[in-house]
DNA sequence: GGGTAGGTTCGATGGATGTCAAAGTGTTTC
DNA sequence: GAAACACTTTGACATCCATCGAACCTACCC
């Protein structure tokens, strides 16, 4: 049996919300690894990416599904997420792209 | 005589930085309202939109200048601001226009 | 039932952040 | 030079936020 984590409606996502969900290095990490495998992934797995304890990394899962930018579903003992391309396409088009594609420039040269 | 004020390099504007210098109401009403004038604009005219102290949007702009996103110029007593577009562009494709293109969905309906 | 595994909640803590009043800096104008 | 102007800097304050240890809660397994 599974059951879905509570999450705002579509029309309620926020976009000042949004982008300070996105405004952190561990919830940048962990979107950007859920945006590579492109559908639901395995918290845990997705987790492991990140060297933070495990309530921090409820924390910021919390935090992203507060915003509007995942859906958890409970399987189990194991959770399910899934980042909510439809409604944030239709709020926001392009938005996600813009900031989770890995970008072919790297981060800085030095200095 | 105009003097720049300092800000960083294009290589070294950081995502993170950036979306947060972004998750701020005061700064994103600043931001679309620079964004709308479409080229370099009077900071005080700007800053007309919003109802902070003159050390609360002073405050904003330097976030904004030092996260990478605005070319301030000091012109005799007036500050003028201008959005780095080609910078962004040239880091971020795509991402200024996903977040201050003024969208057709109104926020939210009501609750 | 007892044990283990995956996650959450609670409480505490240290650090970042938004805000303003007061004082300071450089510029134009009279 | 004095006054007015447009900001900025400093200092203080309240709030938010990321983080972790400890305790708790279900779900699975023997």
């Amino acid at each position: 049996m599974t059951r879905q984590l509570p999450q705002p409606s579509r029309d309620s996502i926020n976009l000042v919300t949004l982008l300070g969900a996105l405004a952190d290095p561990v919830r940048l990490t962990l979107m950007r690894a859920m945006y590579a495998r492109g559908g639901p992934a395995d918290c845990a797995e997705v987790a492991g990416g990140v060297e933070v304890s495990p309530p921090t990394v409820s924390h910021h899962y919390r935090v992203l599904r507060e915003a509007g930018l995942t859906t958890t579903t409970v399987e189990g003992r194991r959770r399910v997420v899934t980042i909510r391309h439809d409604d944030l396409e239709a709020r926001f088009p392009g938005l996600l792209a813009a900031i989770l594609t890995p970008s072919l420039v790297e981060p800085a040269p030095s200095g």
